[in-house]
DNA sequence: TTTCATGTAACTATTATTGTTACATATAGA
DNA sequence: TCTATATGTAACAATAATAGTTACATGAAA
């Protein structure tokens, strides 16, 4: 993993979850499908799991499986779990915020963005994970790695 | 300027530049203002100069200048101009595209992720320059750093 | 032809993100 | 209860992206 980023990270693991709903994958099995690290994928489920989106159990033959089939588990979901933002904050910095057209433009922007942030917010909420699993196993599934 | 962002950068310049209509500013006139570096600036406002946005001219009294009046100035020009986006792209890495699950998680983001630039771009297209522009010279200007 | 501006390449510094190591905590099973 | 195995998390290192800097070429006005 280079480019990649949480959200779709996040999404890889559920993915995997999702298309082996009777075992409990480990850190460490998903950080390989995911060419990454354990802790890695730790620190990412763990915010699904704060989130009620998945649960973790620990000894052996612990690890993690969804909390909730995946036709319940709305994009919007995850991406809220992941506080992670699909629009980039073009906040200026505390120090040229005494100049009236920074502010000015801070505000037009930000005003401009909460607006499109809702508008998105509707449109994760439309989409399941379930929708995802189903174009993976379309789609011939020649290495699920 | 430290957690600024260009988009930012190039409009704060474009207000400014629109606020002194009958000079041409300097990129380092324009540096000072934004609290950051004249090449900065000149890469920024270079962009915008391919763009058809704002002029430039060397030698004495030479310096940068609006195209056209702000009204005719779109957010979506500019937008378009610095090459820079809103939407973060969640593209995994070229090695980790080997498995299907990831392919079909970049698919169905990019798919979301498109139709909501489109959004995005029709709605940054109706708001103009001018309008940023009022809403700081409406402010009081107690400061135009 | 001197001066002052942009244009740009090359390099450094800073910041954010990701990856790694180490260790504490909890749980199943012998 | 002891051991093996998993998560949870802090602290640190490595990497990549961004911003800032220096240096110098180019072009235009007086």
């Amino acid at each position: 993993m280079k480019k990649s980023s949480r959200l779709s990270l996040a999404l890889h693991a559920l993915v995997h979850l999702h298309a082996q709903p009777d075992k409990v994958l480990t850190s460490q099995a998903l950080a390989s499908c995911l060419m990454t690290n354990a802790v890695v994928v730790r620190r990412a489920l763990g915010e699904l799991r704060e989130a009620g989106l998945v649960v973790a159990s620990k000894g052996p033959n612990g690890g993690w499986a969804l909390a909730r089939p995946a036709e319940e588990i709305t994009l919007h979901q995850v991406y809220a779990a992941m506080d992670e933002r699909l629009l980039l904050r073009t906040e200026s910095d505390p120090g040229d915020k005494a100049c009236a057209i920074v502010r000015s433009v801070d505000r037009v922007m930000s005003e401009f963005l909460d607006d499109a942030e809702a508008l998105l917010a509707a449109r994760l909420t439309r989409i399941r994970l379930a929708d995802i699993a189903k174009d993976a196993m379309g789609a011939g599934f020649p290495r699920l790695g």
